[in-house]
RNA sequence: GGUCUGGUAGUUCAGUUGGUUAGAAUACCUGCCUGUCACGCAGGGGGUCGCGGGUUCGAGUCCCGUCCAGACCGCCA
């Protein structure tokens, strides 16, 4: 037996008791005659004492050598400290030591093993395994499992069925690029990783399953972010003979749960809001409602001066930024150099401020007076003290600025609360997307979201209108889950795929499986999938989903701990009948 | 594919206008210390200034290229 207690577990009902702990040294304190060492395992940290009066010479000197993370079993008595440590829930006790054995030294760490690490990203990651052990990245990962455990304890209890689909399956065109692995048994082939199970569990459902669900890894071979990886977990579900509403009710109910069994947050029904909604008072079809400046539109009361820029504009739009009217003109300035930052892209802002004494100051004076103003700030909703930013141009494109801007002011002013949850429902989604490029219609959601009833025919006369069956979760200004009600019937699908630009071959070869399942009496069904990683991430305050992975892939893609990707050697180059060809740059 | 920021001791960073032997903190090592818990005190060791080239009497510092890392844009049905 290693160990009869944890690290974390001993109190003063405990003294006098004979024990043996095991654990990594933290750290050593040597007083001279008192050498005392931190021992911590994952569930705490309990001090240990050896001293030139209790302790035998030989042993005292064998804790002093111990050096930082060298893994330690000791056997001993659990006594009172003289001097306790109100700080650690263990602070009442210490260990004096009989026995101490060292199962295993260690090297000098490249970084410190502490909260409050000295360790820079790049570090923690080569060694992650030392990274894992300090609290913060310790605490994200037991988080991460308390929320899995309570999905399935919450989905198993509604009825659901956790099913696993493979890993191994076939590249499709759509969407984002595959991860592909060749196949050696069926030389020249390639296997496809998922990048969701999406069609799979549709397949479920035609199969009967009736309500399913899946915490599954899946896989996109694009750029990362801060929050996003390149293999990323989702919670996958699907129900069959359901609407709209019966799946936002469904996972309203899961989200709830969260909330309340994670963060004790008991949480009003979320609110729903339609996409062309969100993006008229939020510029985003995934805002942040925990604060307010909503977007004014200025469209009717700025465009009656000599104003070109604002007259030529497609939109006028401003928000109203509170106790923005104390900045400075070199603050201000800043703003403008910040919005016209080629990753935001606006030419230019103008600004009002809103005098504590009523009057307004604005960039734009010359053209406008104090009673339009005035009129600029009853629809932003500007008080005195505040700020307008007014943002103004093409509609798109203007509006996705003025939403980087507000979401950089709100977080600046700290408005973005790590600890406050606004979850909302955003519905109604187009169907189809104008692709810039190509000039080409692609599916927004997938291929396999329903239009809304009636909205089918519209699909030949204006694509751009049709809206969708889809719907997002959206949380803190990030969206963590997305879905929709399928189409179930073999005709609108093919209807689909051929405003999607597949010929009925294309359609067949890559979905024929699908669509032969329709045929087969496939239920009415739908679902909604949720990023696991971000949704732990942002229940654990944090926007960046790289601590809440045990082992993450750094910007490039790369594992820097193991080295991958990595070269492979010839002979399995050989047995896959695999010639590399990798052009030098001319 | 692009924009921005960074790369100097084990680690986190400072390094002025280009100018003496490149510093601090922390970690590490040695010694001291009668209750530490961010222990304290004294001393010590530790540098391919990412890499390559250029400008210059002289480059950590300026220029060009390149690699790596991070954030973002494109991309992510």
């Amino acid at each position: 037996m290693y160990r009869s207690h944890n690290c974390g577990e001993l109190r003063s009902s405990h003294i006098e008791t004979e024990i043996t702990l095991a654990g990594w040294a933290h750290k050593t304190r040597d007083k001279g005659f008192v050498v005392w060492i931190d021992l911590r395992d994952r569930y705490g940290i309990t001090q240990l004492v050896f001293d030139e009066e209790r302790s035998s010479k030989a042993l005292l000197e064998k804790a002093r050598a111990i050096g930082r993370e060298f893994v330690l079993q000791v056997k001993g008595t659990v006594t009172e400290r003289s001097s306790k440590n109100p700080n650690i829930p263990t602070g009442d006790i210490e260990i004096l030591v009989s026995e101490l054995h060292i199962l295993n030294e260690a090297l000098l760490p490249p970084f410190t093993i502490e909260d409050q690490t000295d360790g820079g990203e790049d570090l923690r990651m080569k060694y992650r395994y030392l990274d894992i052990r300090r609290n913060p990245v310790k605490d994200n990962l037991i988080f991460r499992s308390m929320v899995t455990m309570e999905v399935r304890k919450y989905l198993s209890g509604q009825g659901f069925i956790e099913v696993e689909t493979p890993y191994l399956i076939k590249s499709t065109p759509e969407g984002a690029r595959d991860f592909v692995v060749p196949s050696r048994m069926n030389q020249g082939q390639f296997y496809a990783l998922p990048q969701s199970p999406q069609t799979f569990k549709q397949l479920l459902m035609v199969g009967g399953m009736d309500k399913y669900f899946q915490i599954v890894k899946c896989f996109r071979d694009e750029d990362l972010r801060a929050d996003r990886q390149p293999e990323f977990t989702q919670i996958d579900c699907e129900m069959s003979f359901v609407e709209q509403e019966d799946i936002l009710n469904a996972f309203e109910g899961l989200t709830k749960h969260l909330l309340k069994e994670l963060k004790g947050i008991e949480c009003e029904d979320f609110p729903r809001i339609t996409y062309d909604e969100a993006l008229r008072r939020f510029g985003n079809d995934k805002p942040d409602i925990r604060f307010g400046m909503e977007f004014g539109d200025l469209n009717e009361v700025a465009k009656h001066r000599e104003f070109g820029i604002f007259n030529d504009a497609e939109i006028v739009v401003g928000i109203a930024v509170p106790g923005g009217a104390s900045y400075t003109r070199k603050e201000i300035d800043k703003l403008v150099d910040w919005v016209r930052r080629p990753q935001v892209g606006a030419k230019g802002m103008v600004y009002v401020k809103c005098n504590e004494d009523g009057s307004y100051k604005s960039s734009v004076d010359k053209f406008y007076d104090q009673e339009d103003l005035e009129k600029w700030a009853e629809i932003t909703n500007a008080n005195a003290g505040d700020l307008i930013c007014i943002l103004s141009g093409e509609i798109n494109a203007t509006r996705s600025q003025l939403s980087a801007l507000r979401m950089e002011l709100a977080e600046r002013l700290g408005l973005r609360k790590a600890e406050e949850f606004a979850p909302l429902w955003v519905v109604d989604f187009p169907l189809l997307e104008l692709d810039e490029e190509s000039g080409n219609y692609h599916a927004m959601h997938h291929p396999f979201t329903s239009p809304k009833p009636g909205q089918l025919e519209l699909l030949d006369t204006d694509p751009g209108a049709v809206r969708a069956n889809a719907y997002d979760l959206v949380l803190n200004g990030n969206e963590i889950g997305g879905g929709s009600i399928r189409i179930h019937d073999k005709e609108v699908q093919a209807t689909m795929f051929r405003h999607l630009g597949f010929s009925p071959e294309e359609a067949n070869t890559q979905f024929g499986f699908l669509m032969d399942a329709f045929q087969y009496g496939a239920p009415p069904h739908g679902g909604i999938a949720f990023g696991l990683d971000r949704l732990v991430a942002i229940l654990g305050g944090q926007e960046t989903i790289r601590d809440f992975i045990a082992f993450p892939k750094n910007n490039s893609g790369r594992d820097v701990m193991i080295d991958a990707p990595a070269t492979i050697d010839d002979a399995q180059l050989e047995e896959l009948n695999l010639k590399l060809d990798i052009r030098s740059e001319e």
